[in-house]
Order: structure tokens, then C-alpha cells, then sequence
DNA sequence: TAAAGTCTGTTGAATTTTCAACAAAAGGAG
DNA sequence: CTCCTTTTGTTGAAAATTCAACAGACTTTA
């Protein structure tokens, strides 16, 4: 397990959390280790959210399907990052989203009610831990309420000069890579995927940004 | 305070806490009474975000304007909710909505610092209060999922309908009262209100719903 | 390397939404 | 009760989005 340990040091879950204790904890946790091959389903949606995961490698995405099968991207995964952990603490929820891998990942699953009730040993730990994953929610709360105010807005262009004026915020560069291809950017935005293109290429024409698949620059 | 009890008993932070505590609680959380008018302001956006506020009387809504003055309605609040909380709970943030006075409101203002960190009293009901308030922000984490669903649909019809579903689950039953108007419902689904009572009047003529104000039913 | 498959940008037509303006209905104030 | 204000429904025109179809660019696989 020592071989996660560069990004389990990274997770909020564990801040202030030493290497010396990491390992009991995880144990404490019941957390388990599993492997998904690109596409794979890591949570399925309607399942029971007992688990919630840590992202050790690869990257996922976060989805959910209507009716009529149109994807809808709620937000993408990089490692380090938790998720479905408001789900499992939410108590008596059955997934209302899927997590699907998005190429091959590792991630570790651990019981919610593990957390939230104090081990056995007694462990000092779950204290900070506790909190850290109330910081965690607090600030998915926030990241989601940005995904509201990016998807809220009227218009294709309206949505993807705010999204990309979110990346730019949150790398603090007004060039980056976006995580999404064509496509996801546009089951993430809410927006059809020809008129996305179309806009793109208009804000490229106006000057306004430049890309190249999807490497994206606010000029 | 006491006569609060009988609001402060249905909020979420406050379960399985008795009654002979809580006033001892209260004063350790810091908190303080405060009376708005309608239409005031109880939080601003962009002012920092210490203080989280439970509604005693009265109801808010979360709202939040973009540079064009276009208002956008994230949430109502009712009598025993919490509002602000996930802001003052990630820290060193500034507030990116308002919350507004939908009519006279009695709110209880609380540091978020109190509840966050164990009071110099040692009061052990802080563990409790502590449990209750992730529980709290994992279930308002999963409302503004909902939201998401419900406003990435991508037709106003189709948002007017899931909306309405989402109302029929939660309230469990096909009539309901909705706490918004006509210029509401549109800023929360973030559609044109024209376009909105237009198509409500559509699904009345098809015999879909039934409504009156805002009251509604599902045939 | 070639072939197959995927992703992206473009286009035009059909559908929907937005916008602006107005009139009817409902609610509140005096 | 009447006047005034706010809310709601309707309409038509303008603008934008969606949809379907296709071609070129790029990837992957055999």
C-alpha cells in the first residue's frame, strides 16, 4: 500500500494525517484496493452508497443518464480526489449518479459507516479525519454550485466562456488542458455537440480564445 | 429563546440533541437572533463567509445575480434549514450567492468557527453537532444534484416536468403547493418566464397537469 | 502501412427559446 | 370600493439551439 502513498498524502481525507498512521487508518477503514479497465463502471447508478472512493490513478468521470439515454457529465475525477462520499453520508441513499472510469484506474474503496463511527481502537484519528471530510464536502458543495452557475447560464457561448473562465481561475493560467473531449464538454455543459463546435469556432475567429483540441488559451 | 424550540428541535444540526442542552449549545456557538425584513439581504454575495445562518420564521432564497443583473434562484430556504454553511465550513471563503428575506424572517446567526472546533467547555454534544452537520451538507450536496438534473434538462417542458417530479417525490404526493411564482420558477429553472407560462399552459391543455398559482397537481 | 473506427467541424432545416410588448387578472393600499 | 401595482398569460418576430448528415482529421488496430 506504501506505493499510494504520494497520493493518499494529497487526499483532504488525510490531511494532517501522518505516513505513520496512514497505514492503521486505512486498515481501520476496511479500505480495499480495485482496478477498473477504461469504460468500466466503478459505481453504478441505483446501487446502494455504502462505499465512497479514492481515485489513486487514472481519471473518471462522474455521469448520470435520463430517460432517453442522453449522458449528462456532472463533473470529472483526478486522483487524489474523493467521490460518492456525500452519498455514503447521506445514509440510506441509493446512487443517484454513476462513476465510470475513464481510463484505467485504481482506486480505493472504503465503508462510509467506517468513518463515521470511531473504531473500535479508538483511534484519535478519526477526529481529524472527520473534519477533513467536512471540509471536503463543503467544498464539493461549492465546486457543485459552480457547476450550476456554468450550466445555469442561457446561451452555448455564455457556458463555455464560463467554464473556461472557471479553469482559468481554478489553475490561475489563462492557458490550460480541459479534461473533456468534444463531446463530454458538451454533456457537461448541457449543449448540443455540433452547436458547441460551432461556437468554439466562432470565439476562435473573434480573437477571443484560441484551442487546439483541447488545449485551450483566454487571449 | 425558548420559544424557538419547537423550529430548533426540526433542524438537522440539532438531532438527538435534547432540549436541556441546547440553550447551553447556543450560547456556545455564539449565537445571535437577527430580524429581516422583505426582500433584506441577510447575506451578500462576495462578503465573507464566517457566519451560517438556521431560518427560525419567515423563508429566504438563495439567489445569485451574473454581470447582467440576470437573477438565478439556487434554492429556497425553509423555517428549521440551514443556509450558508458549506461556505463557512470550506474556510477562507468569500460567499458566491446572496441570501435573501422572501418575507420577514427570523434567522439564528452561528460561527462557524464555534461548531467547527470543540468549545473551551468541552461540551461533548459538539461530536453530535458535528456528526449532524455533515449529514446535513452531504444531503444538501445531493439537493443540488438534483438541481443539476433537473435544470440540465435541456427543453423548458422537459425542466417544468422533472421539476414537478421532484417535487411530487419529495412531498409524496401528486398535489402540491410550489414556494415560487411564476417570475421565480423561471430564475430557478433558468428559463425565460414567457416561454415558462406558456408552456404550462400547454401541459394544462394536454391534460397533463393541473394548476392554479402556484398550485399544482399531477393527472 | 493500410484499414477501420472515432472525433471534430460544418452546414441547412426544423424546432425552441428568447425578447418585447401588451392586456387581463389578482393583490394591496388608501 | 377604487386606484395602483404586481403578476400572469398571450402573441409574433428574432435569435439560438437542436438535429441529422457528411467530410476531413486523427487514432487505433491488425
Amino acid at each position: 500500500m506504501k506505493k499510494y502513498f504520494g497520493i493518499l498524502r494529497k487526499c483532504s481525507l488525510f490531511d494532517q494525517i501522518e505516513d505513520q498512521h496512514l497505514i492503521a487508518m486505512l486498515s481501520c477503514l476496511g479500505a480495499r484496493r480495485a482496478e477498473f479497465d477504461k469504460k468500466y463502471t466503478i459505481f453504478a447508478e441505483g446501487s446502494p452508497a455504502r462505499y465512497f472512493g479514492i481515485l489513486l490513478s487514472g481519471s473518471a468521470q462522474i455521469i448520470r443518464h435520463d430517460y432517453y439515454g442522453n449522458r449528462s457529465i456532472v463533473s470529472g475525477v483526478v486522483p487524489g480526489e474523493l467521490f460518492g462520499e456525500a452519498f455514503a453520508c447521506a445514509g440510506e441513499q441509493t446512487l443517484p449518479v454513476s462513476v465510470v472510469a475513464n481510463e484505467p484506474c485504481e482506486v480505493l474503496l472504503v465503508d462510509s459507516t467506517h468513518v463515521l463511527h470511531t473504531c473500535s481502537n479508538g483511534c484519535e484519528f478519526h477526529r481529524r479525519m472527520i473534519y477533513n471530510l467536512m471540509r471536503d464536502m463543503a467544498r464539493k458543495n461549492i465546486m457543485v454550485y459552480s457547476k450550476l452557475e456554468i450550466t445555469g447560464k442561457r446561451s452555448t457561448r455564455e457556458k463555455i466562456l464560463a467554464y473556461l473562465a472557471h479553469m482559468e481561475q481554478q489553475t490561475g493560467k489563462a492557458e490550460f488542458d480541459i479534461p473533456f473531449d468534444r463531446q463530454e464538454l458538451a454533456d457537461y455543459l448541457e449543449v448540443d455537440r455540433s452547436g458547441l463546435s460551432a461556437e468554439i469556432s466562432k470565439l476562435k475567429r473573434e480573437g477571443i480564445i484560441d484551442c487546439r483540441k483541447n488545449h485551450f488559451v483566454l487571449l
